[in-house]
DNA sequence: TCCATGTATGCGGCTATCCGGACACATGGC
DNA sequence: GCCATGTGTCCGGATAGCCGCATACATGGA
């Protein structure tokens, strides 16, 4: 893939990255990866509100990462698409090496 | 990998990925991937003020996600780390395969 | 030293995002 | 219809993020 037009970025940015761009929403998606859930679970399961999970799963269905299914009272939601987990994790691998290198650059100084 | 702890989600969230959480972040990224570039190299590129772009330079490289370094008056930054570009690379597969999910949708309606 | 070029920052303001609690809405069993 | 369970939304407020302009700061050449 290629350069960015400006409109593909702003695209990008609102239907993807934005998605993972809260802590509470990366640990939802890594916690649908593991299983479908529903949103009582994922609150439990996070420590979180339910009012809170409920929003920021709105957030990922409306763009189009989770899926929902209605299951008695319960909704139960699922991860659409696993690659989501692969730019993740290919995420973590960065951060990691990042801290590494910082870590070494500390040491060169004490 | 597995599954992440809230202090893992904080900081992968916190240094990576609020570090592509803004279009115009992410289209200086792909703008480095091509080439090193100086500020105001990018600003005009990009078609934004050249204190935007600085700010968003310090963000990037606060996070370690770019490396800078000077050349006569000018500052050239560079990509740290060009594993950045295929995790949002996927990240624009799934948003195409969203897209076209979403328009299949559309077309079963009418 | 003075100037031209290039970069970073302070400022003021605006907008978007996130939050938890309370409450309304949906579903299925009785 | 009534209730229990589970979910979504409204509210008010607090916070964080982004922006361009003007300006201060750094660098190297004359």
């Amino acid at each position: 893939m290629s350069d960015l037009s400006p409109e593909e970025a702003e695209l990008l940015h609102s239907q993807c990255c934005q998605a993972v761009a809260d802590p509470k929403r990366i640990r939802i998606v890594y916690a649908l990866y593991d299983k479908e859930r529903n949103v009582t679970n994922l609150a439990e399961y996070l420590g979180t509100p339910q009012s809170t999970v409920s929003r920021h799963l709105k957030e990922l269905l409306n763009r189009g990462m989770v899926t929902s299914r209605r299951e008695g009272p319960a909704v139960v939601y699922s991860l659409t698409d696993d690659r989501i987990i692969q730019a993740l994790d290919i995420m973590r691998q960065v951060l990691a090496d990042n801290l590494r290198r910082q870590a070494r650059l500390v040491d060169l100084i004490s």
